[in-house]
DNA sequence: ACATCCATGACAAAACCGTGACAACTCGGA
DNA sequence: TCCGAGTTGTCACGGTTTTGTCATGGATGT
């Protein structure tokens, strides 16, 4: 259950920010000035901050370079006003996570509050390494091997792989994976993914014919389990 | 081509809205009072809804907040009449995604809608996964389980189900499913959607005689609860 | 020039879907 | 309570769509 820490001055908005954290299933509190926020941020260590910009005693920003001073790597949501300056919220000096503009709407808040929770999550993710049954494949060195043997793979075959891994468990369809790894301008037939998937099975599953990790999903594209 | 419902009773600006949305490649229509705005939400789940404050037989707020009791994820953009009291608060806690004062710019109400739909696209999915009995469906990975073991669905299967699920408890005809899932153009016998409904109890009700999760309404068609 | 890679099209295999027929059921009226 | 019209459940069959596979030829880079 995370713990979230909504600092922001407006009582009937932090009343309504914090009923909603605790409806989604989090653990909310909310403290009203700078001060007090980042002494709570630092006592209570959230999973991740509300923040607003616009605050007593000290605002939002100074709140957020001084938690980073101190190391703490904790998420940051800025609440800005509309119109105020956005690109410095988001550099690295001062290393919100993300920002909203006020007024905004309490579903969107919480789906932005979902993906940054969820990014902090997976962020230790950065191995370039797949393994799966005996496969291991290396996309940073572009090797693949099955049974400690070598195994080659097409540049196309990696891109695909590659995809398919990072949006573990979804299918995708062909077009989607033609836009991701081909790009933009190119379009071949949708019929060419087939072949690389086919690569991919031959090279790389136990029996291809009953592939375990390279899904089919009729009628929609392909995705890969682990 | 995202579909955009306006619900507006001033029959000019209606019009006017209608035609830009159009013309800018939306699908796009309009109804001029709350009840029917409600009515035509949930059965056409339009990608947007434009929703005026004041409406007759039913005000903005309130359509929006039945929508939400009913678990519309639907982006709803609020338009409200310059020196109208515009309660913020409480358009947040109705789950409102922006709002925009009258009279308002074509260019700027396009802008935002432009937004509005990228960052629903952008939001992590509010969860693609049900969960009924002792089935467990991922839309997402377009997998299935029942007692923890996998059975296939086709994907009109997936599809009816997904459908029903965001409709849960409103009776849908088998017409509304026709058009929803299988699209404008084609239109099968009403007697295929009954085929689905049984693909679908077969594999996921305890008891596919006496189903306690996709029920026949008489007369009328089908509905989900769960 | 050579090897690799890749897009395409053709064909076979598999999965899916729509249809129609008939049985079972529901509901309202007699 | 019974009956009948209309509605829904079920099932198997055949056509259609989708996918797997392979061979071919063009493109690319060495």
């Amino acid at each position: 259950m995370p713990k979230i820490l909504v600092v922001e001055d407006e009582a009937a908005i932090a009343r309504v920010l914090v009923d909603n954290l605790i409806f989604e299933g989090h653990e909310a509190e909310a403290v009203a000035d700078g001060a007090e926020g980042l002494e709570r941020a630092l006592a209570w260590q959230p999973d991740l901050i509300l923040l607003d910009v616009v605050l007593p005693t000290m605002d939002g920003y100074e709140v957020c370079r001084r938690l980073r001073a101190q190391g703490a790597a904790t998420p940051i949501i800025m609440l800005t006003a509309r119109g105020e300056e956005v690109d410095k919220v988001l550099g690295l000096e001062l290393g919100a996570d993300d920002y909203v503009t006020k007024p905004v709407g309490v579903r969107e808040l919480m789906a932005r509050i979902k993906a940054v929770l969820r990014r902090s999550e997976l962020a230790p993710t950065t191995s370039t390494v797949l393994e799966f049954g005996q496969a291991r494949i290396d996309f940073d060195r572009y090797e693949a091997t099955v049974d400690g043997q070598a195994v080659h793979l097409s540049p196309k075959a990696f891109g695909v792989l590659h995809l398919l891994w990072k949006s573990k468990g979804r299918a995708l369809t062909r077009a989607q994976i033609l836009e991701q790894v081909w790009g933009y301008e190119v379009y071949p037939t949708t019929r060419t993914v087939d072949n690389h998937i086919a690569e991919l099975r031959n090279r790389l599953e136990a029996d291809p014919a009953q592939p375990r990790h390279i899904l089919t999903v009729h009628g929609v594209g392909y995705r890969f389990v682990e």
